[in-house]
DNA sequence: TTAAACTCTGTTCCCCACCCCAGAGTCAAG
DNA sequence: CTTGACTCTGGGGTGGGGAACAGAGTTTAA
């Protein structure tokens, strides 16, 4: 007997059961918690027990992290979750889509600059000095 | 009277002097010190004096940061500088390519779910619950 | 009943690339 | 010679997302 805890049919785990339940960490979940992002259940005996439900709440996290927002985004989500306020999630999700493309014009510009880098120092005769470390060294005088 | 404190021609800049010229932190120059980038001059007397190459040394760190360098690879890039080893030198950045290029394709997917979800939360009825919530808070049953 | 496995709270550590502070000493200009 | 700007060493903090451990108590299966 280690279900039914709490009232009526609701099951509840250890936070170790909920951990494994969740594909997660023990530590993951308190760090959740402290985060706000889990409730803490009050500590009925020595042990506090979960409610199963809180696995979904955890996937939530995982599958929003897999999406890159970050755990202070995920708790305004989980705040707004099962809201009618659906301009807000938007917000929060269009933001996050913006530092993407951010992010990823970045990288593209990185990615053109070292693939031409890469390919002058296979092609400049082995005698000259390598052009990777010749563009990295080289003080760039803008007028000259 | 500042300078030509070392012998000869060779200018010696303070620390502040010298990352002031650099455009960095006097507390960045010390980080790179511990981290092995920059040497540290021995202390005649009560303050080090820095030459003025370092300054180049400095700005070489930080456009090889803009590349997305960490400072462990701008290391070894600092001990290759000057060398004939063109293979070990192309071989950092190839490998910096790859991460960048990883990355890249870790943006796009994200962009991709992100861009669709946003999309069906503007597109669906303002009745039903947010998709964007729904599709975080799916199990996803990958049989079903 | 006993031993293994678990849980509790709290603290500390990890990576990365720095930033900020304190207090004491020092240097350069006026 | 004073003043103000600087330097020295050493320590702490940041953020993101946890991992690891200590020491004591608890539960559970055999």
């Amino acid at each position: 007997m280690l279900a039914v805890r709490s009232s009526a049919a609701a099951e509840s785990l250890t936070i170790g059961r909920l951990a494994r339940a969740a594909g997660v960490g023990v530590e993951t979940i308190r760090y959740y918690q402290d985060r706000k992002l889990l409730p803490v259940p009050p500590s009925t005996g020595a042990f506090r027990y979960y409610p199963a439900r809180l696995v979904e709440r955890i996937r939530f996290i995982k599958r929003a992290q897999e999406l890159g927002f970050s755990l202070d985004e995920i708790a305004e989500l989980l705040l707004l979750e099962g809201s009618a306020d659906r301009a807000s999630i938007r917000s929060i999700a269009t933001d996050r889509l913006a530092q993407i493309e951010h992010k990823l014009a970045d990288l593209k510009r990185m990615q053109k600059v070292l693939r031409h880098l890469v390919t002058e120092c296979e092609h400049t005769s082995a005698d000259l000095p390598c052009p990777i470390i010749g563009t990295l060294a080289a003080t760039r005088r803008e007028g000259a």
